[in-house]
DNA sequence: CGATATTGGTTGCATTCGTAACTAACTAAA
DNA sequence: TTTAGTTAGTTACGAATGCAACCAATATCG
């Protein structure tokens, strides 16, 4: 830690946080270096978004549903997700199409278009993680599974109050 | 390396990504349900967004820096600390003195709201990281510390090409 | 059946964000 | 000293975001 105190002394107590110690900030600072270097593949290579690619990434997976299904796997919002379908849509990457038992559903499908350019970034995204994980060893990788799953059932928990 | 060997047998080698277990999407959903967490009590209780908190962590634990220095410390780019700063300054809880030595510069320290805002704040962080992190024991504690300096090390090199 | 609630999805609006372009102050080099 | 960079910080602007309000279709319950 660099110390830079010619003045540190002023509370007792002193009631300081590190923020470079504080977990919610190191896990917003790694998301965010982690998102922007995979947002420039998608965004050089296929003028796509974060949530674009996560669509379409859900739906090469899940052909067929529904925009609000989309939601909850992605968990991002309905309206993020209605947007990015509609791009998706002016790109001419995915189809809706009213479901014909509830007219408010459309179930969505990747293009033909849509599906070649998920067939490239698949192997993108890939090689991303491969690259990013291979900072770790193998029980460091067991442990992160483990480690991520738990914090995250529990910072839902205390979500909800 | 994981084996990632759960492949779908619709293809021999199926290239389908399973987003849910992609780290990169679950680390960006882990932080942003902490940050939504975290944001949530400072919003409520200080109207103040998380770029205004990283300001303020960082001068309550720095006074005197620059903008600069603010924006290395918190990992946010100028613009965004410029942004936070004037916020700040509106809300009569940092001041600036402009630098005698570099006229370009300006000291930036909380005001006495400001500080005592910052005495409120740094136990409800604590607090909610606590809880977060008691979802792990002491072991998890350790390897989460040191899986994450790998991963933020890695994702940075792997940042510069 | 009819009134009301709920759900799927979109739109309006105000805010935030990042990039690039800019101003002002300083530094280096000739 | 003039000139060509650098650096600190702000501004302008387009794109993205979240929230709330909304519309239409369906479900629920008297």
């Amino acid at each position: 830690m660099p110390d830079k105190n010619q003045k540190t002394a002023t509370s007792p107590n002193s009631q300081r946080l590190a923020l470079e110690h504080f977990l919610p900030y190191r896990l917003s600072v790694l998301t965010n270096t982690v998102s922007s270097n995979l947002a420039r593949v998608y965004a050089e290579k296929f003028d796509m978004t974060i949530p674009e690619w996560r669509v379409m990434a859900t739906l090469g997976r899940y052909p067929g549903i529904a925009a609000s299904e989309v939601a909850n796997r992605t968990a991002m919002d309905k309206v993020r997700v209605s947007r990015a379908i509609g791009r998706l849509k002016d790109a001419g990457r995915v189809t809706r199409t009213v479901d014909s038992g509830d007219r408010r559903r459309s179930a969505l499908h990747l293009t033909e278009k849509g599906q070649a350019i998920y067939r490239e970034i698949v192997p993108l995204a890939e090689a991303y993680e491969v690259d990013l994980i291979d900072a770790l060893n193998a029980e460091e990788i067991e442990w992160l599974d483990r480690i991520l799953n738990r914090l995250q059932t529990r910072a839902q928990e205390l979500s909800s109050h």
